[in-house]
DNA sequence: GCTGGGAGAGGCTTA
DNA sequence: TAAGCCTTTCCCAGC
């Protein structure tokens, strides 16, 4: 492809905020946060209407380089184009030395956020604040994203024996840094309401090791399994619980 | 773009393993380990030749929708063409409906990883172990990366009095997780070693709360300072290291 | 608007 | 295959 015509078509797009694709052949250095340096190869450069740019390979769904909030130029050089994208704070830049532009396209799109309907941990939280009993009867909520100066608590509710219960719900696995999260709250319930407390860790499944942990400092796990709807009308569907500890009624 | 020779192009570029992008208006529906439904709008979709699929919109670098290890599908339907990509655990399905195609490009490119990234944390680990004098005199490397029960060290060393010494390396803010991670792997030191022994956090910075939580478990933070060089031939070079807390010499 | 704390999600690596 | 963990993150609240 023609180097004027590819640059000129590029700068039309950038001006138009359009999304542009790039693609030719490349070498790519990045500095900044990290540093790296891509030899020389095929490459396919995106560059969208926000000023964010990514830079792929054929393999992976993430790019090897990207970068957000940039300001991008591109000149043309004795070997060819190069293309230059710089942000500050944190200061980095990423430089894509093109030895030969094989295709430009610039498409109109909107710069608006899709609207994405989805059965995510918010979902999950908001039906589990509408009904908690399945987690195990008598259990009330009480409030739901609760601050605490160590962190945020999912869910805080009490039981039939009017004691604090601490939630802490995850969509995938539960590990180590989920045990040790919902330490820290029930350690900071517990101080300021000066009393003690029971926590839950929710999720569909846990680690062996974390489970071991979890045990030893007298937290309960309890399985929840959910269906997910097709149609993003509706919510989530909590299909059941199951607690694999009973409960403690060691108060 | 004719539906026809939009969806042969598009086959064409699958079974080459080409990079294939599809611009055009459709929805987009997922389920999956979440669930997410867009409506219809103007997408740009990547499908590279390892069978990674993503959705972008014209914005933010990340894809709305993305899916690795997929097989593909795309068929005609009454209102345009439908594109499936499929897989099995997680079992998750992306459905692209498409009522128009405005261009499909379809790229040759290697299907190989090239980036060599500078600045890792794998990288000042090795310089650390050559020297672990700039953490404090006398200090001397044992092993890297042992594997304990509940996780992997990342550098054993022994100070100049003989004591064990566990030393956790982050390359950017440590917080919260960072502490509780060097937490487990001192108590599973300490009860196979059967001895006290130090542990050290070391990375540039530290959150103030995190760093509250490890004072109050006699932990130590060391500050470290490393440059980035342009070149990934060469390492990371360390510039300095500060303790912000003396040497407990309380053994 | 910027900043900093907190939490999430993909992908690599080793057992 | 599973567990552990790292990362050029992202969001949200507070200033």
């Amino acid at each position: 492809m023609d180097w004027v015509l590819a640059i000129d078509k590029i700068k039309m797009g950038l001006s138009r905020k359009h999304l542009v694709t790039i693609f030719g052949s490349c070498e790519v250095d990045y500095v900044g946060r990290a540093t790296s340096k891509l030899s020389k190869g095929k490459r396919l450069v995106l560059i969208k209407g926000d000023n964010s740019i990514s830079i792929h390979q054929n393999r992976l769904v993430r790019p090897t380089n990207y970068m957000m909030n940039t300001s991008i130029t591109i000149e043309s050089t004795k070997q060819g184009a190069v293309l230059t994208a710089k942000r500050l704070n944190p200061r980095e830049i990423i430089t894509v030395m093109f030895d030969k532009i094989d295709d430009v396209q610039s498409y109109e799109m909107e710069i608006s956020d899709d609207l994405r309907l989805s059965g995510s941990e918010r979902d999950l939280n908001d039906i589990l604040m509408e009904d908690l009993s399945m987690i195990e009867p008598g259990l009330k909520p009480i409030n739901q994203q609760e601050h605490f100066r160590k962190g945020i608590a999912d869910i805080i509710a009490e039981d039939k024996h009017g004691h604090l219960v601490v939630i802490e719900l995850k969509r995938r696995q539960a590990d180590y840094a989920s045990v040790t999260q919902l330490q820290r709250y029930m350690q900071e319930v517990q101080s300021i309401k000066n009393c003690k407390a029971r926590g839950i860790l929710l999720a569909p499944s846990i680690r062996k090791n974390a489970l071991e942990l979890l045990e030893k400092n007298g937290l309960e796990f309890a399985k929840i399994d959910f269906e997910l709807k097709p149609s993003s009308k509706e919510k989530a569907h909590i299909k059941g619980l199951q607690k694999k500890q009973q409960t403690l009624d060691k108060f």
